[in-house]
DNA sequence: GCAAAAGTGTTTCCGCTACACCCATGA
DNA sequence: TCATGGGTGTAGCGGAAACACTTTTGC
């Protein structure tokens, strides 16, 4: 694809949240050309002038991490006049959940590296890019409370221990073990598969997986979780 | 300005809220040029190549209605590659919140008359006008169970009823009086002004106006309006 | 037997819900 | 005096919050 086939004055960029045991992390690449070379910054794209917004983002996405079915939404339209610094870019940001185990570094062309780096402890970042993850930190804050989206993140496997760490970490509050437990429970989204952790010091956890279809119904219909 | 300041793949639009006594209603233009000529289509503008994304949106707003002080908030960037019949365009869309008595209508050039819709008989709109009026009454309908932000859609006085009318409205379900006000002046966010409807043909309700502190507050700390 | 994390119940309290009648006013 | 909307109280229920000890397992 030649240059003149994209929108000049404006480009996608993804926040990719990823949970890494006991910390929320975001996904960033090292920028191998001006402008920011050298900097930290969230991976992004210019837009082909015949290409929906969306698939822009989720080809940004495929692009730099193979992976393509995972959730995925529109953050909000950054556009400060000042904000890109060569000429005038409104950027369309998006946010993107992912099981950290399955994704699979391959920095492409014009990157360093890629990195994960724990939402609170994010390296100097290039353009207005911090404001961005602050900002999508905010909307998964406020999501995870309505939608079972949190889960997105966690392995196919998982504990309740481990389902609440990762709740405590993105709404980064502390959560009664009892009352959490209950109202996960209640909410019968769960496969009890009747298997164990190996290979852990201490009394080993059941395993969990999600129902699908019940998944799929609270996703849709949202749920109040007042933790 | 000349037409090389724009940007051209880009614009704003605006879905502009208001409320007649009993209905939530739309600001629409009716457009005199192609495309979409005789169409009715949102209020929208180009964004100016130095000019932040969200000043662009309080422009189209205040050439079109003069209003400058109220509510604003953006929506979603709509981007499908088709959207526009012309060329490329992808637009961010606001919404905005206005007492509908301010509104001093003044039609600007391109455009043949502008108008207020309700909400739930709207004409025929221009290109995809009609999903971004949908998915601004949506997000509405979400953000006043968590933001006071329906009451900038009143005037300064009003009474309990025209609220509960209000979020009957927004809402598009019945609510009960008692609980209702029982709930709003729980809040402890309006102040009484001891002052009562004038010429009604029937028992005048008590008119109230906003605490401005409280409301600011809640404004920004949210609250939980499950009703 | 001890370290480390898993797992489990009960009580209290607050806020939501449901529900029906009297009041004030102008015509 | 009637029509119209304004304005008010209470009881029951359900979900959230607070709170501490026992169990399992590997070392």
């Amino acid at each position: 694809m030649t240059k003149k086939n994209i929108i000049k004055n404006l480009s996608t960029d993804c926040v990719i949240f990823g949970f890494d045991q006991a910390q929320l992390k975001v996904l960033l690449i090292k920028l191998a050309v001006e402008p920011g070379k050298g900097l930290w910054a969230l991976p992004g794209s210019n837009i082909l002038i015949d290409e929906d917004l969306d698939t822009a983002a989720k080809r940004v996405l495929a692009e730099l991490t193979g992976i393509e079915d995972l959730y995925m939404e529109q953050l909000y339209a950054f556009g400060n006049a000042k904000r890109f610094p060569l000429f005038r870019v409104i950027t369309v940001a998006y946010f993107a959940l992912v099981k950290i185990e399955n994704y699979d570094t391959k920095p492409g062309p014009k990157v360093f590296e890629t990195k994960w780096y724990p939402i609170n402890h994010l390296p100097k970042l290039a353009f207005d890019h911090k404001e961005i993850i602050q900002s999508a930190k905010k909307r998964l804050k406020e999501k995870v409370r309505i939608k079972p989206i949190g889960f997105e993140l966690l392995p196919q496997k998982f504990t309740l221990t481990q389902l609440q760490v990762l709740y405590e970490s993105i709404l980064e509050i502390k959560l009664d073990t009892r009352n959490f437990r209950r109202k996960i429970l209640s909410l019968k989204m769960l496969i009890d598969l009747n298997e164990r952790q190996k290979d852990v010091a201490h009394r080993a956890a059941k395993l969990y997986k999600f129902d699908k279809r019940k998944y799929n119904k609270l996703k849709a219909k949202g749920f109040n979780f007042e933790i």
